[in-house]
DNA sequence: CATGAATGAGATTTCATTCAT
DNA sequence: AATGAATGAAATCTCATTCAT
């Protein structure tokens, strides 16, 4: 949720191969994976298109490796939640940052980037792992701070709450600018704080 | 000798049309658009590769057509709501028709199918545009309900609960048969019920 | 030469055949025989697509028989020509006709047919021995004519005529309406009525 | 280790893309565009079918590419024409090249090839402009030498002696061997050293 | 005679991947 | 670590031809 992309790809080794995996991300979101050419990414990414195979072993582990970096870094945002102390404090930040945050190019590139798995043609059972045990943890994150709010019955609260957003997200890919942020915002908040 | 009646050719073309359409749409959803060959889709439908081009245009417009068949399909669903008189009947009778639908084959594959337009890159304007009108659609007619329930905000409690739903959807096809049906369906209804 | 087209066409034991070979004469001319489906030829005729078969063993054999009937009756023109007595008024209708008949839509699709074979991958040999009798066909008139004008060398003229007629016709391919009728037909009679 | 030099990539680049024009032209003229595959060519050059898009976009621009190579040679030869100072030399050259010049096996793939074009179907706009500012090229050389040699109507004397000689060359096609040269040199010079 | 749905071979084109340097 | 020419399998699409009626 939190992008730190730029941290992120600078502890990286290569250059080469953050400039990869930054070509790959914008064009796999814009243009979907299967068609964009490798040889987009590397022309994008300026380098030859032999280089990729000297990071990847094929097109389809660069894309596992970018889920991966995106589960990551969604991570931390959600281990920044974890942090805060008061649980409504927690979950207006939540909120907050996934809505006025699906606008942003690094979001929204993570997001299509996830849905893309999950319309994805077989996709690798390590992913899949990968992508329940986020979510898993997105939900256990949810929970507790639910269940220091002294909701009724926090794990189901957690998953309606994550529903509710991803179903934003799809809203706003649809409508585009004609999604009322403020809003939503507003409404989902009314849950939490209505007293 | 004699040539077939128009009848017998429009029986011939529009059992082949429906044979390709049915594999088209089983294949699209279990592995995607782009990575479903036309020889596929025509040796799981039984007839030769040359012959879908006789029924549409191309690849693309196949597609095309399946959704504006889903949409209508869905469409349907939503008139058969709005005959209905008492609104907590109503929403009683989507929130359950969506829920507990989401496990039939039939509409797994619709949904997949328009989940599939919106991660496609660059789908046809008409796609979009039918994809937008459908939404609308359903936001009116549950705005429609709403009012008559006297909610503070119609137009957003309908856009709140597509949310929702969509974001069960998406749960859904991650954890498939861990998703806990009843319970969710409790946890919407009660925004309603609730007195 | 001379387009006496419906009359050959009705002698023509098959009103369908004749329809399918005026559609295709037009359809082969306009956009080359490679790039004309059957399928174009037989909806243009108004015809099924099969019922091509019922007249031509093969697309090939189709067009065989055109240029057949097309040679016919550029006969049929020069045989009219060798009627006529005075020598320099057959060459002044010879000319003539052949300069200003070449803005005729017939002609046009006519000698476009023969251009056609010219350049032909594989023409059969049927076809080319059908195609070089028609030139030596023409030669002997235009010899025939030249000798009674006591020109010196006839064979040669014969063949110099013929050579200037069809580069103009390409002249007129490319420029079309800018190319200058008049002018050429004068420059042309020069030669024969010069005293 | 170390990647090729700029300059050895380019001279790869240059060499098969010889390879593939020059089998091209060799199969265009002689079995036609629309009925030579692309594998047939590559298999020709030596080559894989897919590289012939590294170096053209489609089968449509390689042919082309093909004319516009072809019309530069000829432009070639007639700048050398223009350089010679009497015009009846300049003639003499002009249609003795011309002539003797149709038994070149490259002039023969080079003319069959333009002529391909005139009747090609639907031919780009690209190409007949090619075309036609060739022809009028030529035509104005001509004219400038018929100009010195002070003909009545140098314009038009271009025009017949292009339409001569590219009729003759139709006339060639047919009858090969059998053409006469010498006859037909003689008899087309005739008419500028007739005194 | 006539129909047009169906076939399937073959054409063009794309692109992940390899490899010599 | 890097280059990009070359490969070739595979995808989409076209169309002459067949055939049941």
């Amino acid at each position: 949720m939190t992008p730190r992309t730029t941290e992120q790809f600078e502890q990286m080794r290569s250059e080469s191969k953050s400039k990869i995996m930054a070509a790959a991300l914008e064009l796999f979101t814009k243009q979907g994976f299967d068609t964009t050419p490798i040889s987009m990414i590397s022309k994008k990414a300026g380098v030859s298109t032999g280089l990729m195979y000297n990071y990847f072993s094929s097109k389809d582990q660069l894309l596992e490796e970018m889920i991966h970096e995106a589960l990551e870094m969604s991570k931390k945002g959600l281990a920044e939640i974890s942090e805060i102390d008061d649980p409504f404090v927690q979950i207006e930040r939540f909120v907050n940052k996934t809505i006025y945050g699906m606008r942003k190019r690094q979001t929204i590139f993570m997001s299509k980037l996830i849905l893309l798995i999950q319309v994805k043609p077989n996709p690798s059972p390590e992913m899949v792992l990968l992508l329940k045990e986020y979510n898993l943890n997105a939900y256990n994150t949810l929970e507790n701070i639910f269940e220091k709010m002294e909701l009724e019955n926090p794990e189901l609260e957690a998953r309606l709450l994550t529903a509710i957003l991803s179903g934003f997200r799809l809203q706003y890919f649809l409508f585009k600018n004609d999604f009322q942020f403020d809003e939503m915002y507003e409404l989902v908040m009314e849950r939490y704080t209505d007293i």
